[in-house]
DNA sequence: ATTTTGACGACGT
DNA sequence: GACGTCGCCAAAA
């Protein structure tokens, strides 16, 4: 059985392989899935993602800037926000504090 | 079926 | 370096 044989699929499997505490952007997952310039369809999916069975951290998807874009599409106000808090990551202002030292890039976990 | 929009990103100005 | 435009592809209007 195949889990991940299509794109959006793959991007959820992708996001469920986001360690605790770490953080990636679209455009990452969707480099890394082979659609670099698809970066929008990874955002979409995760909006499906709500649909899928099993859990999807989204909130550990943000945008290259490390900006919470689509916490809005959360529950709450600041749901996005105190999750990744939770996992020992700062955020103020939507904008994530040491981006680059939380970012998880799956391109570099394939060597 | 056509147009608009969008949880983005890269490039051009 | 801030702002604007284009590209990507799928879904909603």
């Amino acid at each position: 059985m195949k889990e991940a044989d299509n794109f959006f699929d793959k991007v959820y499997t992708t996001a469920r392989l986001i360690p605790f505490g770490s953080v990636t952007s679209y455009g990452a997952i969707a480099t890394y899935l082979g659609a670099a310039k698809s970066a929008r369809m990874v955002g979409w999916a995760m909006n499906n993602s709500h649909q899928q069975t099993e859990e999807v951290p989204a909130h550990r998807v943000v945008n290259r800037k490390g900006l919470l874009t689509g916490k809005h599409h959360f529950a709450g106000t600041n749901l996005m926000q105190q999750l990744l808090e939770n996992e020992g990551i700062v955020v103020i202002e939507n904008q994530i504090q040491d981006f680059e030292r939380v970012f998880w890039d799956p391109t570099e976990e394939l060597t």
